[in-house]
DNA sequence: CATATGTCCTGAGAGC
DNA sequence: TGCTCTCAGGACATAT
């Protein structure tokens, strides 16, 4: 569940291989759930994009961006429970889209489960509109300690509920989120106005961190099993969480404290709060 | 401007 | 056993 900045881009490695292919059909599955947003209407998106050739497969935040030659863009937005998919769907009854490539290039499945996700399809103009700096923050792969004091350094909001905030930085959800503060020992109710350049310093240096080593281990499959790569295999980072829904375990470093569930923002926050001082 | 809250959706798990 | 209820948290619209 849940797709974050790892699982995204381990998506998008999965569908590499679409790149230089031609598309050669775009549907959305017919399927018994309340269809997902697709915009605009399919049947454009058809026309749009059927007989031209895949540029690049990127990553915009938690979004994979399929760009082509003519700088169109196809984008899949999982949110809760989708997937970008070349192969084997855990259900055949969660499909909502389906892309199909000349050369024999496997096709591309979006699946979703709960079907919160959307597709989109923007050109250029409304691209560069749509995730302009002040509709999106840098990448979360991108930040460094002076560029989030300069973000955040007047913010009153507790620091884990900011790091959410897609405006601000793009990509962190509420897994690494849990996992970043806890790692850079950070109390996640502290203010950011409270917090040191030193401190965003430690912040920045781990979240770059903690997201490259998630990726390297194609992100996190929970308990639900529902997230999975391109090849519907699950992800190994859940085996290196230290804090996130481990409530009442104990802490991994001080082997002592149980980890202290709290909820901010609606939103579950895993912490120690001995190793994690709001000093 | 910054921040807070309600909404969408499915299915796992809790409680009776 | 089988029902009802709550909860999980992505992005965004709307309210304060």
């Amino acid at each position: 569940m849940m797709p974050e900045l790892p699982e995204v881009e381990t998506m998008r490695r999965g569908i590499l291989a679409i790149e230089g292919a031609t598309i050669t059909a775009a549907e959305k599955v017919r399927c018994l759930r309340k269809p997902i947003a697709v915009t605009p209407n399919i049947s454009t998106i058809r026309r749009r994009l059927v007989g031209k050739k895949v540029k690049q497969v990127g990553r915009i935040g938690k979004r994979v961006v399929i760009q082509m030659e003519n700088d169109d863009r196809l984008l899949f937005e999982p949110r809760m429970t989708g997937l970008v998919l070349v192969a084997d769907p855990p259900s055949q009854e969660h499909v909502r889209f389906r892309l199909e490539f000349s050369h024999g290039e496997k096709e591309v499945l979006y699946w979703d489960r709960r079907g919160l996700g959307m597709i989109y399809l923007l050109n250029d103009q409304q691209y560069q509109d749509r995730f302009s700096l002040e509709n999106l923050g840098p990448d979360a792969l991108d930040v460094t300690g002076p560029l989030l004091k300069k973000i955040f350094g007047k913010s009153r909001r507790p620091v884990k509920v900011a790091l959410l905030d897609q405006k601000k930085v793009a990509g962190i959800g509420n897994l690494y989120a849990s996992e970043i503060l806890y790692v850079a020992a950070i109390h996640p109710a502290k203010r950011c106005d409270r917090i040191t350049l030193k401190q965003w310093d430690l912040i920045a240096e781990t979240t770059v961190d903690i997201l490259q080593t998630a990726i390297a281990h194609e992100g996190s499959t929970l308990s639900d099993g529902t997230y999975r790569n391109a090849l519907n295999d699950p992800g190994g980072y859940q085996n290196m969480h230290r804090v996130y829904d481990k409530e009442d375990k104990p802490c991994p470093i001080c082997m002592d404290t149980p980890i202290t569930r709290i909820v901010q923002a609606q939103r579950s926050t895993f912490f120690c709060k001995a190793c994690q001082k709001r000093s």
